[in-house]
DNA sequence: AATGAATGAGCCTTCATTCAT
DNA sequence: AATGAATGAAGGCTCATTCAT
């Protein structure tokens, strides 16, 4: 699994090379088939193990929501602990590189089916707790917030790592410092966009 | 060239084949190493091709642009155009797909920079054009805003024809008109977003 | 291995097909790769084998070597043998042509090594040897003596089989008993040139 | 021509590129076939052309040949020009490297015909003039030494410069005044071979 | 005379998978 | 369960030569 994980983030899906794994894993080649009925198998499998891999290291942070306190601060708290942890995880993030970089369509259903299992456990009820709470506008479109988050969450945790994928910001090469300072940019966009008006204020 | 587009439209370029290539094309193997240094020439070749050809096809609705007219109806304009374009050009936008999930750093490095630069001699002008015009909050973060933009026009590209990108709205398989309908409702955020307050609105 | 003997021996490394190997050997292309790691793997394979099989097809007349009889005997009869090893083992000949004109220099290190360290083993002592025993010239340069060894050896192997390396003594094509002939008169320069003077004669 | 002599100097014939010589000459790839028939053709032109070249650039040092001066100095002198002249010409060494390692048969007998020639025309009468005048044994075997000039020539030219050809004398690499020491050394081994033996000396 | 596009056979190597042991 | 040899298609790329322009 170690092997696998290594190879597949190194050079992704179609490239990735079972005799390299079985190599590195200091098995027979032939061994590789007594456990995944083929490649895809494999893949399918690194993809899952590390999908629970990134949500076992990020629930303590999603334990602490309290529903009290405001919204995007623990937004902000949660985004910190997200860009931290691919910056701890560099063979976690390289298997997300791959997952989300992924060309065939039958393989990139397969590995992506688990991941987005993930997302879509936690942030949805997230974001309904905190409309309910009136932490974002009554109206707010929480499938489009929703939709927003997935798109932005991979490319926080990817884009520091991938070149050529944020040629504004320059995400590329940023320390958890620097990076910290953009998911604050992220974030206050963010909250511009969903935060519930302040009294005053009306949006007709 | 039109092989070529093809050929690394379906597979893109790492599984993308030259033989393929030759053979579709009509032309020997060999000949292809005439005009192309080698695979990755070729493919960059592609890419620009490609990048010229959208930023072509969607000039007209980029010349429209009045700074008098209101900018998010603009951008709903422009929008609509953009997934249209897409919906009726599968060889660009399988080009488009091909380029935004290619895995190898090299390859991405060399046929990104060209497109990017289509995208970021259009958004930052048009941004700043509306800021300063007063139709986006003064104190916007205009690379916050180009970066969220450069995310998620890729997205309404490739989301309608790239199954497992979006699990939350569905946009897979959707329909041009269906698909006006979801860029109204990211329109609808960004709006919220970046537009600026009316008068008697303060943000602090 | 003997497809490989053949073929080297009939090309050289560098024109040596292994599609022809595999053929020849009756085995699929992919599986010399389960052996070697690549072509020149294969070819310092070849050397080493073959340079064995030479040492080991001469190890008899080395074997016989006696410090008791007359030195220069014993080198006729051991060249004897030698150009006669070679008229009957034309793969074990072919190979020496390629190992002796290759020309790419990492390939030749690597497959020169081994026949130089059997002449290396063999060669240094019996000059030694013969020259503690008074019959070369207790003068003599055995380094110069042993580097010109390892010219003629080579040349008288060869020469009879490839064309165009010796246009002088016309030893190409002659047969075993012409090619002794020759033996004798390269042996007879020899014996001029090294051998320990008569008594009553004074060099310098 | 300077562009194909670089690169069968290079490489070789057989991996030596019509390709390359055509582009560095800065001519079309169909160019080079209105002036020679073919590869071959080419490459023994480049052969001849460097033995003529060679040959001029020795011929000051023939010219000086005083029969009446003493015989092995003279040739002292000659292979000094000689080694000097290949560390000078390293695009003469490099094409008679590849000429003397040329494994094709009917390559290396286009392309050695000239060169011998020059050899055949200098060296015998060299020799004979020599043994004429009483410097050499007079029973000596002229053609086995010619033969032998022919071996030590050739190896001399390239073993400072090919790795693997001298593991003995360690010419591989040595500077000129370093060769000009290995020089004597041959000579000093070619004297007492060939030499005319000191009046009271007999040999029978 | 000069060009350079076109050719297509050939190159070495990689690969996922099978299967007898 | 574990092995690892065997496969053979496919990969990208190079090459000398031809020939219409």
């Amino acid at each position: 699994m170690a092997a696998a994980i290594a190879e597949f983030g190194r050079v992704g899906f179609s490239r990735g090379s079972l005799n390299v794994i079985a190599r590195e894993a200091g098995v027979a080649k032939g061994s590789l088939f007594q456990y995944f009925t083929d490649k895809l198998d494999l893949f399918a499998t690194v993809g899952e193990e590390v999908a629970l891999r990134i949500r076992a290291g990020l629930e303590p942070i999603l334990a602490e929501f309290d529903p009290d306190q405001p919204f995007f601060g623990f937004v902000t708290e949660a985004l910190d602990a997200w860009v931290t942890y691919f910056a701890e995880h560099p063979a976690e993030r390289a298997v997300t590189v791959a997952t989300n970089l992924e060309m065939d369509s039958s393989v990139r259903d397969a590995v992506r089916a688990v991941s987005y299992r993930q997302y879509l456990e936690v942030l949805p009820p997230l974001v309904e707790a905190a409309r309910d709470k009136g932490e974002l506008r009554p109206d707010v479109d929480t499938d489009v917030m929703v939709a927003f988050l997935l798109l932005i969450l991979p490319h926080l945790a990817i884009a520091p790592y991938v070149s050529g994928m944020d040629p504004v910001l320059g995400m590329y090469g940023q320390s958890v410092t620097e990076l910290k300072t953009t998911v604050r940019r992220f974030v206050a966009m963010m909250e511009v966009l969903f935060a519930a008006p302040a009294g005053n204020c009306s949006f007709d």
